[in-house]
DNA sequence: ACGTTTTCCGTAAACGTTTACGAGAACACA
DNA sequence: TGTGTTCTCGTAAACGTTTACGGAAAACGT
């Protein structure tokens, strides 16, 4: 079934060698030849065995995206990812690359099926999401010398290794500005644990715009919940029964405001109307919510692409002549403002 | 770096055979030396490259699931498949088969992608989804003699490979009898192209039950678009303006009837007051939506176990003794009653 | 003590590539 | 004609495994 180079070479009177060289587009073979080879080759259709080539070659000529269904996240998937990968693949192929996507089972951070890709070497480099403040995947990663980037900063690894984020931080506050500008002085946070990074940063930025508006930082006002729809219903309500409730919610991402919206609503509150909601990481589902939920989205797509060439640009069996550097970029979130704030 | 099976022979002055089969649990070696081996090789840190591997065996000892974006689906994602994925993950890593996704690039539906894997032979088998009623990818498949097996059924291939699918033709029907039972007559329904297999179940269950209803079909009552939040928002307009408008709306799935009813939103109408709205296809989102959608949850996790079942028990040289056998399952929805109906 | 079986291990080939090396032929130039 | 250069290709080794084969040593039976 599997036709081979020697089924292609014995087939054109030729060695294996002269069949090889010409696929690969290697100088010294005749012209005519590998015209022969080529036709030859779609004729059988010909194409490399993966495994003996990434043997020969010692890489596989693919690159690993760990896929995690969250902690506590069961139920409901990532669609965040989607468009982020699509760029990723798309950037890899013009490369050559393949993007492979790997399941890690839910719980275990991943540790061991990031283990057993570097090990088996099933990939040449990894992308990681999900980054926590302190990571030991990324630990584990710099001294494995392995090459990799990540989707979120983090405080481990230091810079050795390209990354690309978004800017929390900065859409935190700008958030609070906003509804501050609109006349709220009691805004609730709604947030994922502090580990994970993005967490972190839009509680800092969160705290540092209250601080220049002259607000006092009410933990009463803050929660955390699981990063799904589950998390933003079970803690909303807690933000709410707040001595002097809060006439403002910043969910940190477009689940947590789907399920904190629903508590809100089951207990009469109308989001839009008797609180002002917005999100950070917004999603299409905020616009098809009703209200429409105002909020910051991210250009995934693109960072999916720039991320690819960044991690290329960071392996020097790829970056060329112009050797290897390490890229970390943090993006802007754009506004989207729509009806519920 | 990397530490081979060379080194690991090398450190033990034993031979390399003996090390392979010693590490292969096969029965010619002695209990001593495989210990002493074993412990090595965790000494070592040693793990076989799986290229070498898979070149010897002709086995990749791997599954590729084919995830592609959506035609039309630009920006929101699948996370109908984490769910799936993380079981059909589970139950091959038990057999040791690792779960790889291939991600297709927009618009080409994969033909090309799934010929890559095919023929690069990155793995030894592969699961299909999104299937539609005649699937050139099954063609391919079958015609290669590739294992493969798919979530949803279609009419390309016969019964050579095994199929998971949901009894979507059952839901349509349960849907119509459930809200003929609570007094509707004009009943809408919102579906993709009939090119994808579930729509065109789903409608010959929705026309079905209308039959046994005696209530006449009226094709201005049907709508088609793109299976996401926007084409339930774009098409929903259109039932609602038919003469005889519907008091009740099947949606597909569970983005369409978000978009569909930021549409009825929009346009006054309350999804749940003015107009019964049921999903086929339910997800968390559904539940947390006010109001919170009646709909038809499948499930997810158990058929992802399910199908690696059953696809391993399809190809012969992992069924073992028993042989091969085609098994291919139609399995209920079950239906959850919420508020908007 | 001797033949037979069992246990254990080393040798070497094979999987499908890529590539360093060298050789023959053609060509150029004097 | 002789020498050097350029084209083109074949040979064979190597990547890291697994496994068929055979043989030495040990164990067993009489």
């Amino acid at each position: 079934m599997a036709s081979s180079i020697h089924d292609l070479a014995r087939h054109l009177n030729i060695s294996i060698g002269t069949v090889s060289r010409a696929l690969n587009g290697r100088a010294d073979v005749n012209a005519d030849t590998r015209q022969r080879v080529l036709d030859a080759a779609k004729k059988l259709n010909y194409s490399p065995n993966q495994s003996g080539r990434s043997l020969r070659r010692g890489a596989t000529h693919s690159v690993a995206f760990m896929l995690q269904p969250h902690p506590g996240d069961q139920e409901y998937g990532e669609p965040f990812f989607i468009p982020f990968l699509t760029g990723l693949q798309a950037k890899l192929a013009e490369s050559g690359l393949d993007l492979i996507v790997v399941m890690g089972a839910p719980g275990d951070y991943q540790q061991e099926r990031l283990r057993r890709v570097v090990e088996t070497r099933r990939a040449d480099a990894v992308v990681l999401a999900w980054t926590r403040r302190e990571d030991e995947r990324i630990d584990y990663l710099t001294q494995a010398g392995f090459p990799f980037a990540t989707l979120g900063r983090s405080r481990s690894g230091g810079d050795s290794y390209p990354s690309l984020d978004l800017d929390f931080e900065k859409a935190g506050a700008d958030a609070v500005d906003r509804l501050v500008a609109r006349g709220h002085r009691r805004i609730a946070a709604i947030r994922p644990s502090l580990d994970l990074n993005f967490g972190y940063l839009f509680l800092a930025g969160y705290r540092k715009a209250l601080r220049r508006h002259g607000i006092e930082f009410d933990p009463e006002l803050i929660a955390e919940g699981f990063i799904n729809e589950a998390g933003g219903y079970a803690v909303t309500p807690k933000v709410m029964r707040s001595k002097d409730p809060p006439t403002a919610i910043i969910f940190n991402n477009d689940a947590m405001a789907l399920g904190g919206c629903k508590a809100l609503a089951e207990a009469g509150i109308r989001p839009g109307h008797d609180v002002a909601v917005i999100v950070i990481v917004d999603t299409p589902l905020c616009r098809y919510f009703s209200p429409a939920l105002t909020g910051f989205r991210p250009a995934l797509e693109p960072m999916g692409e720039r991320l690819a060439e960044m991690l290329l640009a960071s392996i020097p069996a790829f970056a060329g002549t112009e050797g290897a550097r390490i890229i970390r970029e943090v993006w802007p979130l754009e506004l989207i403002a729509r009806d519920s704030d």
